[in-house]
DNA sequence: GCGCACTAGATGCACACGCAACGTTCTAAG
DNA sequence: CTTAGAACGTTGCGTGTGCATCTAGTGCGC
């Protein structure tokens, strides 16, 4: 036996809290302000980023999207008119997702909920050191 | 504002681990035995039950899927002859998933490298104490 | 300077999934 | 016993996503 039933149990908790999580703040999001999680993660990465801008390739990979999902997720946000498109100078095959100001105030709206949302389901009930406990952790999994 | 950067960093990480694992985790799987993650856990979850058997609505809550989305998962794996159904006796509604003989076998077969995997990208990097912190922490995200 | 491997982003295609709606069956209130 | 409401599983439909492929563009080696 590799995994003690206890190892098992411990993988599939963290299954079930990551998509429990995952699942009321895209509901939160939605309800409130119509706007789909992975949505909502392309403007805030925008909004951080100098000149409110990134690149195509990294944005994707900062959001957990394959290339072409990105393609298609900034196809709808720019339809909506809450990210739009820029050539990179340096680079003639590049081009930047830039956030638009009507993107910038759909942030500003959304971002309580998707922050208060987080409080609520997920740092709230660990409280703050168990929070550094678990960034400790996450850090040991090597992820940045 | 509701949350420092690094609070919102450890929600990403967490995002960023759980995807991670779950990604090389559903790799192993199709490249050694063409088995997709929820496939698996189907599998395995019907082989802890007693007699082999779920009903759908059950096995659906466990697995993280809409009842729709079981539905057409066991679609496919009865086609496979992994699985198959059988009428409730004490309820005309309901409906029991089976796991079947070659079931069995293609799980018994996958289930070193699905629990090896889980060692190599998630349990071994902790350590077995951490391992344990992890489980405090998930328990008071309210997940059982 | 010239090709050749590589990268960036877009597109065709397939597919897994959720939601809403439906038929069937159970259950509880009258 | 009857009936209204809920639960179970399935199906039609829409959609978000990844993979493979394509085109355009870059840059390194020779």
């Amino acid at each position: 036996m590799l995994l003690t039933s206890e190892e098992l149990a411990v993988w599939r908790m963290l299954q079930r809290a990551q998509v429990r999580i995952a699942t009321r703040l895209e509901a939160d999001l939605l309800r409130a302000h119509d706007l789909a999680l992975p949505c909502y993660e392309v403007l805030a990465r925008l909004a951080e980023a100098p000149g409110r801008r990134l690149r195509m390739n990294d944005l994707a990979h900062q959001v957990l999207l394959s290339r072409s999902g990105l393609t298609r997720l900034i196809d709808r946000l720019q339809r909506d008119g809450l990210v739009s498109r820029e050539a990179c100078e340096s680079d003639a095959r590049g081009l930047f997702a830039v956030l638009t100001d009507a993107g910038q105030a759909r942030l500003e709206q959304a971002r309580p909920t998707y922050q208060g949302a987080i409080r609520e389901h997920f740092l709230g009930p660990l409280g703050e050191e168990d929070v550094q406990s678990c960034r400790r952790l996450l850090a040991k999994l090597g992820v940045v």
